[in-house]
DNA sequence: CACAACATTAGAGCATAGTCTATGGTTGAC
DNA sequence: GTCAACCATAGACTATGCTCTAATGTTGTG
């Protein structure tokens, strides 16, 4: 599919989808075969690849660090070891996320209750 | 205190304190007895205030929500109702964040997965 | 074959959140 | 009184992550 498909198919724009593809986050091929434009065709790892990146954006990742994840995920840019490494980082991260989120809910809990006994 | 305490105090830059009070997170105040000079004070409110900044930035909160909770914490912008609502708001959102870190973790695990039984 | 709807690249512009520089005034120890 | 270390403001600069425009080429339907 071309690269409007694939923006209709995920909800994320042509530009952005582009912007991406610069930032090395998904790659769409050229059809050799084809000599008359020089399109990009993109496939169904693509719109993972695009899904992935809109859910990794909502918990806070980076565009170097999704890339990261991107490429421990299905490439051979690493070993299996280094793909481990990367991932278990990543998991690291998450994990000290959800307890600064948990604090930081008690701490708005806290809040409220000020609020509620008119303590400020 | 003044400013270059507060900084070594909180570890946070004098710059980037300046640049929180100029967005309306803090505010130092003037001494009117002293005309010589028109340095900016601070109190224990302005340590504890820029602690929170510091955790809120962590869990993904912008300057404008920080300010927004700020508000809804120590002053009289709002009436309790809507301190309430706005604090409510922002648990409302840690709590879809939490959720997406969860999914996150699983399909993290995942990759992990599909790295050891090698299926990439 | 015209023309709308697509494709490409290059690069400008924008919002957020700092970070730093320039300039000039103040304070306090020696 | 001098000098380092502080204070203030204004504004320039940076990085990240888009978002858009311009210029130009291609495709496919009527």
């Amino acid at each position: 599919m071309l690269i409007n498909e694939l923006s209709k198919i995920t909800g994320i724009s042509v530009h952005t989808i582009r912007f991406y593809e610069k930032s090395g986050l998904i790659e769409g091929k050229r059809d050799a075969s084809i000599k008359s434009n020089n399109y990009f065709h993109y496939d169904e790892e693509s719109i993972e690849k695009l899904e992935f990146i809109s859910d990794a954006k909502s918990v806070g990742f980076s565009i170097r660090e999704i890339g990261q994840v991107i490429d421990a995920w299905c490439t051979n840019k690493f070993t299996p070891v280094e793909k481990l490494n990367i991932l278990d980082e990543k998991l690291q991260s998450l994990n000290e996320k959800l307890k600064e989120i948990k604090e930081m809910k008690n701490k708005i809990e806290g809040f409220k209750k000020d609020v509620l006994k008119d303590r400020c």
